[in-house]
DNA sequence: CTGTTAGCGCTTTCAC
DNA sequence: GTGAAAGCGCTAACAG
């Protein structure tokens, strides 16, 4: 049953007090008697009266007591991704503390114009995929923290994607007679799976992905590789379906790679999968390193060789640099996790 | 670069017009001349003007170009699950076409209250996991759309479970002898996989899993099999984690059961991981179905029978629904889809 | 087509 | 503790 629509002042006529004084209860309890406080409270629940409309106070505070959370691509991409969905859960976790709701918008929508009056602040998690949002969050004047990314005089929460990338590497890397072939993730604009040919690379965003692949191929220059330009595929979404496809091409190329440098564990495991498929022994005939340290990579066969990220931690930084008002550039650690697979 | 704060306000006096004009150019585009109104516009993206505030239009017009999309559990485990995703796609899908932003709310907040004032209305995505919720949902003035579970007076969307559950079953069980077991989806309130006895199953809530598990049970009466209370387990979450735990329990049971029937593909999915791995043969030792007709069951070896459901319309649907300001109660169809699996 | 104005529902100061 | 009042930024009605 559908109750009467209060407002503020009307359910002050009711009770007989003032505007003020129903205000005060529900936010400001050091200006009234707890007493009075309880008794308003209990009378307004009694009533279905919720508390004053929050839209309207939005516009009076100027704090409307939610945040955007702009995912990098379409919602539903992001969030099958383990890794996306852990740092959403430490967003989620920081900002329940001051009780700060997440309204999720997706990098690929038109403008932040739509939603940007509602909240008081943006996380943005790893570049948008439409570039006209980028230069909207560097004017406006909102709070913006990037995550993954970085956006001019905007506070970040990071981690050293090429450092990590090379060292996790170097590590599977023995030999300059090594076949390397990397499996990125997200290298160019395309929804297919495909090789990445060197002369393609030249727009290198600031993306974490170009980041990755900076690293993998210092690692491959100071082992005096040469990665032909053959041997990089994109990979358009960290899923099994898109990286197996990426896999099997590589596995089943003339020069059999013997490491497969991989931008995600998802495209890891999805490569572990083929090689066992293909009868390829890992790590004796190839060596697989992911990237990411999401728990399967744990728990699989043989264990994955990977740089550990810690997603939740990343989202709670996040959240608390935006509500700190900080102007912090945080650089988060992250550590090599040596499994069997390379 | 941050820009000067405007308002409607400030902007109409920077550019000479009165405010109403401003608004006009911006909401009601035959209010004055194309030429006029191109003019305004262009100086307003000029000046750093993105339009008239959100918040403030919305508290005007009593209309924010938000919808509140409730998800039955926290945000992380919805999102992971193919159903869901396609659901939200869909819904995200119905309503760009009028450009209204989707607020992910999950079901186990607290309250709608904290956003209740920034939506147009709510689609509720399965009955939330607190309860308290769904009392909010009954009192609020907001429309509300359910799915996959009824409210009070609230439009729906829906389809037969028990009805499609009881002929997926019908299809797997073939005589009296046959050995069920269910793998059930959120059946209690409980985070473990585990057993469930018959005694805890009083409460059947308005969840599609009881439906469902009706449908099972009624095409067991109807061959005349006794489901002692010893073949259903409860699965909290539609993951490969949980679920193989589920499968294993059961195929590894004194009485062996040759016949699955797991209440999401997901849990069939594992169900068939877990029987390959004990070295038992689907479907000739075990049948096994499934319940949603996710693609990845069309792709497995040997294909799932499931009922095949369009999540993705669902989701339009729902969308329209609430669009529309329409009180139908709707039925969608579903498919049964047989595959090798039974 | 423009300018003026009331009011959406609230918060916050100020005097009492 | 209360009541009055200004104003957050906007929209829509109305008179010109």
């Amino acid at each position: 049953m559908k109750t009467k629509h209060w407002t503020l002042k009307t359910i002050a006529v009711e009770l007989g007090v003032s505007t003020a004084t129903i205000s005060n209860a529900f936010n400001r309890p050091d200006q009234l008697s707890s007493k009075k406080r309880q008794e308003i409270l209990a009378a307004c629940e009694e009533l279905g009266y919720f508390g004053p409309n929050r839209a309207a106070s939005s516009l009076r505070k100027g704090k409307s007591g939610i945040i955007g959370l702009i995912l990098s691509d379409r919602i539903e991409y992001m969030v099958s991704d383990p890794v996306a969905s852990q740092f959403m859960q430490g967003v989620a976790a920081e900002l329940e503390n001051d009780s700060i709701n997440v309204l999720l918008f997706s990098g690929s929508s038109a403008s932040i114009n739509q939603v940007k009056d509602f909240v008081d602040g943006f996380i943005c998690y790893g570049a948008p995929r439409n570039p006209v949002l980028r230069s909207e969050l560097e004017k406006t004047d909102k709070r913006v923290v990037t995550v993954d990314f970085n956006l001019h005089a905007c506070p970040s929460v990071n981690i050293d994607n090429r450092k990590a990338a090379y060292e996790i590497a170097r590590q599977a890397i023995q030999t300059k007679e090594d076949q390397v072939a990397i499996l990125g993730l997200r290298l160019i604009d395309s929804k297919f799976t495909c090789r990445v040919y060197e002369h393609e690379l030249l727009d290198t965003q600031s993306s974490i992905s170009h980041r990755r692949l900076d690293g993998y191929l210092d690692a491959c220059d100071e082992a005096n590789i040469d990665i032909r330009g053959e041997n990089i595929w994109h990979v358009p979404e960290s899923n099994e379906k898109f990286a197996s496809l990426a896999a099997k091409e590589a596995l089943t190329a003339n020069n059999r790679p013997n490491v497969l440098l991989c931008m995600s564990d998802m495209i890891a495991l999805s490569a572990l999968k083929v090689a066992k498929q293909l009868g390829i022994q890992v790590p004796q005939q190839c060596r697989i390193v992911g990237f990411d340290g999401i728990d399967e990579a744990k728990r699989c066969i043989p264990e994955l060789t990977t740089v550990e990220q810690n997603s939740h931690i990343k989202g709670q930084r996040a959240a608390r640099l935006l509500l700190e008002q900080s102007s912090d550039n945080l650089l988060l650690d992250y550590a090599l996790h040596l499994g069997g697979s390379s």
